[in-house]
DNA sequence: CTAGGGTTAG
């Protein structure tokens, strides 16, 4: 209270006489390069003698926290005035003064304040201090390039040079993206002696996880032990990221089971490290055991850590758990969680949750509009999507928006309205050209779309290949598609998918049985002796409050060979009503198992275990395969409950033997 | 009287 009293004070009477002086103190700019600007200085010191005269005075105090008010108000310009004001007056800025003045002049951009401010800083004795070595490194480091705020930490004298100075510099080289830097700069700093604190360790091992090594993250694990700080809840909070991150859930955990005491930021860190590995049960369990056992009320940040998760898992129930949470213990939503709740409610097949969230939602951003139209397009409903988008305020419109517009355009086939929203997009970037390449392949004009591939230069990138076999597919031009296949090949060599693809587009469309065989094995055989490896396909589904997981042909499950009989009893009834349905011998899965794909798995699980009549949620990590998708629908309407599937591209719901995605998928 | 800590949605 005193210092906000004497602050307001010192500024009404600086007020007072805020009328130019007649003997303010000329600076000179210099231009000299910082790798020698403090040799330069040192050489026009007699510019300074101004200072010599000036007494220490406890006035300095006021001043200091006139500064530092206007500082905290992100006024630098009244900072700066202050600053001279305190000069022409023969105030004596102290070691206090100089850094509240530094930040100043970082904050605001201005080197050549700072080197002035540098070179005072020296005449008046006060460069040695720690606070202010701190902020000129981070001076010189922000505006002057990391080399010379190195120069700055290693030209300080040693024995001021705590750690914070170079957790500041290890911090400059990781903004830098030069975390192998940071890592060297944390061991040099260790070997000098000086002291190794909680700080800095965190910014090494922060390190280590920007560069993913997990023998580095030992050894600074070892450095904290030796410190005895490894159970510092700052270190081990970023131990556990680090395992995480690089790999080693089980030291992660080992670690967290350790810590005497553990705040909302370790909790969020291993649910995030768990759920990231796909350990979405587990993640949900340490969520309710945080809750529960430690009492730790999870805020908005933590719970949009988690819900990012639930959506990309499409884990609805989970999602849907975490929205009860917040509502129960009323905690303060914002609007970043609430677009992460649209998000995740679309991304997990419950629309109808999105849009409420969505109209709810009263300051909506651009990403709120984004999520919301994406969601439309996901589940089929582009027309909804372009009807949402026309009401976006033009000035909000970036390029992600327009993304989800041509999206919107592709599924609900625009072709009109699509080029319509491509030619208003200033910068078009690669995600753009593939989905206008898309489009136009979609709605059946394959040289209207290579010509656009062409036009803007894409035609030979695989996004765009893509999206042109795709149409191929659809519109069955089998052996065009066949040579976009062989470019796609050549120019991802090292990507298996491409041959699982190429091995698929002869199993589907190459002709005689013995011949279309002779080229799957080829083509099976060129991944075996790349050693490649193709993305393995799984499905799962929500049940219990458990995620349960399906590979294809898998028996693993303790339900097995009530799911397998239940499948073959399906696919007799759909003989009696398709006649000749039938599967392909080789999917798009590499794996030739003529029933029990993954999302067959998954939904006969679906069926067997839930109530008749509900609806069946099921993810799958790749793109359904035809047949898969023939059978779902005919299943759908065997059984007479809706079936929600989702791939990695959209959602497909199966109602009364149809597609919602119109088979265009 | 003062710096360095984990960052959340498309």
């Amino acid at each position: 209270m005193d210092v906000i009293y004497s602050s307001i004070q010192a500024m009404s009477i600086l007020e007072m006489h805020n009328r130019p002086s007649k003997h303010t103190i000329h600076i000179r700019v210099n231009h000299y390069n910082s790798r020698t600007c403090a040799l330069k200085f040192t050489e026009s010191a007699s510019t300074y003698q101004a200072f010599d005269g000036m007494p220490v005075s406890a006035d300095s105090l006021v001043w200091n926290n006139v500064i530092q008010t206007h500082l905290g108000n992100l006024n630098y310009n009244k900072a700066v005035t202050t600053y001279q004001e305190m000069l022409t007056r023969g105030i004596r800025p102290n070691r206090h003064t100089l850094p509240r003045i530094l930040s100043v002049s970082r904050l605001s951009g201005s080197l050549s304040l700072g080197k002035q401010l540098h070179c005072q800083a020296m005449k008046l004795g006060v460069c040695n201090d720690i606070y202010v070595t701190g902020s000129l490194i981070e001076l010189y480091g922000h505006l002057d390039g990391v080399d010379a705020a190195k120069w700055m930490l290693d030209n300080s004298e040693k024995k001021t040079s705590s750690a914070v100075s170079w957790t500041l510099l290890a911090k400059l080289y990781m903004k830098q993206n030069k975390p192998t830097f940071a890592i060297d700069l944390f061991n040099e700093m260790v070997e000098s002696g000086a002291e190794v604190d909680a700080v800095s360790l965190t910014t090494a091992i922060s390190a280590c996880i920007l560069v993913k090594s997990l023998i580095t993250g030992r050894n600074i694990h070892d450095t904290a032990r030796k410190h005895g700080l490894e159970l510092d809840v700052l270190v081990s909070n970023s131990l556990v990221k680090m395992y995480m991150e690089c790999g080693s859930i089980k030291d992660a955990r080992d670690l967290f089971d350790k810590m005497p005491s553990r705040d909302a930021i370790s909790w969020t860190s291993i649910i995030q490290g768990y759920v990231k590995n796909g350990e979405i049960n587990e993640g949900l369990k340490l969520f309710r055991k945080m809750v529960n056992d430690d009492k730790i009320k999870p805020d908005a940040v933590s719970v949009s850590t988690i819900l990012p998760a639930c959506a990309r898992m499409a884990a609805h129930k989970n999602g849907r758990e975490l929205h009860g949470y917040l509502i129960r213990n009323k905690i303060p939503t914002n609007l970043k969680l609430n677009n992460a709740l649209i998000d995740m409610y679309a991304k997990s097949g419950n629309l109808e949750y999105s849009s409420t969230i969505f109209s709810r939602t009263k300051s909506k951003d651009i990403i709120s509009w984004t999520v919301m139209i994406m969601g439309y397009s996901l589940h089929g409903k582009g027309d909804l999507g372009l009807d949402l988008f026309k009401k976006v305020p033009k000035s909000d419109t970036d390029e992600i928006s327009y993304v989800t517009a041509l999206h919107a355009c592709c599924t609900s086939l625009k072709v009109e309205k699509g080029l319509h929203y491509f030619n208003c997009i200033n910068s078009p970037n690669l995600v753009h050209y593939s989905l206008m390449a898309a489009l136009l392949a979609r709605a059946g004009k394959l040289d209207d779309a290579k010509a656009f591939a062409k036009k803007h230069g894409v035609e030979k990138h695989p996004e765009v290949l893509r999206a042109l076999i795709d149409g191929c597919r659809i519109h069955k031009k089998i052996t065009t598609g066949k040579r976009l296949v062989e470019q796609l090949c050549d120019s991802e060599p090292l990507n298996a998918d491409n041959y699982v693809l190429m091995s698929n587009w002869y199993a589907q469309n190459g002709g005689k049985q013995k011949q279309k065989q002779e080229m799957v094995d080829r083509w099976r055989e060129t991944i075996r002796d790349m050693d490649l490896k193709p993305k393995i396909a799984y499905s799962w589904i929500e049940f219990r409050n458990k995620v349960h997981v399906f590979k294809t042909g898998d028996v693993s499950h303790p339900r097995s060979e009530r799911i397998y009989w239940e499948l073959e009893s399906l696919m007799k009834n759909f003989e009696k009503i398709e006649g000749d349905f039938s599967f392909h011998d080789v999917d798009e899965e590499r794996e030739c198992v003529p029933i029990g794909h993954s999302e067959l798995l998954a939904v006969c699980f679906g069926l067997i275990s839930t109530k008749s009549g509900s609806a069946v949620r099921v993810t799958k990590n790749l793109r359904v395969c035809r047949s898969c998708h023939e059978a779902v629908k005919c299943i759908s309407k065997v059984v007479g409950r809706e079936i929600i599937l989702k791939d990695p591209n959209r959602f497909h719901h199966f109602k009364n033997g149809g597609c919602s995605c119109q088979d265009f998928y």
